[in-house]
DNA sequence: CCAAAAGTGTTAACAGTACACCCATGC
DNA sequence: GCATGGGTGTACTGTTAACACTTTTGG
């Protein structure tokens, strides 16, 4: 086995790093997912998710940090600020042959966003096209590269930690909503379903803690049945 | 903005990516955690995590996979196997500057084992020393890298997890063990103390659902006090 | 009045907590 | 016997779960 490393040079091979993002979103009772068409080989055409490369150099200031790639992309492809969004690192991802042209290792991060702060879909210069999926479609989709497992690790993080991160949920709905609002961004997000009567009671426990404020008497618009109070997160109030 | 990839070809700079292991096990009551004295600049004579670099290539085979590293460094300086350790991905360490030298980005690992599954101790190449420490002491150490820092991140990931996870408690445990035994692991893991009637009550929960197994008739060797039964995970149950 | 959605109350089952107590063994 | 650790029982409390019910709006 050869020696590898030296004082201040190095001998081996090294791969590319990227970060995958994995962008979600509730709206129409459904988590939307942004994929990017691909303008480039490989997988042209193909949807995948948005990302690009870590940019690294030597010396003497090394680059970008990969956390502030992921921040990058993020406002490039959809032009978010990471105070828009939930952002969190999920894993790396590093099976030799996941991108057929060469050695890339990708660092996925995922972003939940509220549907109201989503100003607009630009595609970054290696997308040609950029859109919303229901993540319910995917199955069916031939997206490129490890994506598939990367959205299904994402997606399964998210349902597993959501009940005991309230900024997951703080980040998924408008500044103000109505207890129903929140409750079905629960049920859209783990798959499971919540009666109404037991989850205002941890909702009514939450704004007991000063976890909730109560949106001045305000009320949300007109539907067929009884308005809605208006809530919104304490954002200056410790979690647990 | 340059165009930035071509179809088989790049333009871009490319970082290094290491392993870093963070390798716990429980003896003694206490938490310990597996280092070596770096034999090599940077941070030379520093303790720091076990680790190196992940092999690449471009082509065909691209070299071994993330996880293959962790496996193969696991392997190189504890004489391990997978089978023997709990071994998961904590997340990419990513900052610029974390190694002096060049752009390195780390990709963490920790490893949980059972203190009787510990055979040797070897030194990698790159390491002249290695030694088990407490990682109550590991304040007063100036270990090298970021390395506090994804030590600090994976015990509190595992302490958040081991309560929702036999296979943790289970590998840190010997093959057969006693209640009394299994609950000092949660404890000293958590940082908790754990009432032991009602910890009973759980564990024979477990017994019931066939999670845990009574280990035939015998008992742990003499001590001041009545001998303790004998119990072992069941490797077959689906845990929840 | 009716439909629809908001919001409340009631009950039983269960799990976690804090103890007190008994059992088996070495010395 | 007595110290030491293993092991059990009980009463209290808080949370969850299931379900029925009332309230407020638009048409």
């Amino acid at each position: 086995m050869a020696r590898r490393v030296k004082q201040h040079s190095y001998d081996h091979a090294r791969p590319s790093v990227t970060v995958d993002m994995v962008v979600l979103t509730v709206v129409d009772l459904d988590l939307k997912i942004l994929l990017i068409r691909r303008g480039e080989a490989p997988f042209l055409g193909q949807w995948a998710l948005p990302g690009g490369f870590v940019r690294v150099n030597d010396a003497p200031d090394q680059g970008e940090d990969v956390d502030a790639a992921a921040i990058r992309e993020l406002r490039e492809e959809t032009g978010l600020r990471p105070e828009d969004v939930y952002l969190h690192q999920l894993r790396a991802f590093g099976r030799a042959g996941r991108d057929p042209r060469y050695r890339v290792i990708s660092v996925a991060y995922y972003a939940l966003v509220a549907a109201d702060r989503v100003r607009r879909v630009v595609a970054g210069d290696d997308a040609a096209e950029a859109e919303w999926f229901s993540t319910s479609s995917l199955e069916t989709m031939a997206l490129g590269f490890d994506h598939p497992e990367i959205i299904d690790a994402a997606l399964e993080h998210i349902a597993d930690r959501i009940d005991g991160d309230f900024g997951m949920a703080a980040s998924l709905v408008p500044a103000a909503f109505t207890k129903a609002e929140l409750r079905r961004v629960y049920e859209i997000v783990t798959g499971q379903s919540y009666d109404k009567s037991n989850f205002n009671k941890r909702f009514n426990r939450m704004l007991e803690d000063g976890l909730l404020l109560e949106s001045p008497g305000r009320r949300a618009f007109a539907g067929p049945g009884r308005p809605a109070s208006l809530y919104a997160f304490n954002l200056s109030a410790d979690e647990d």
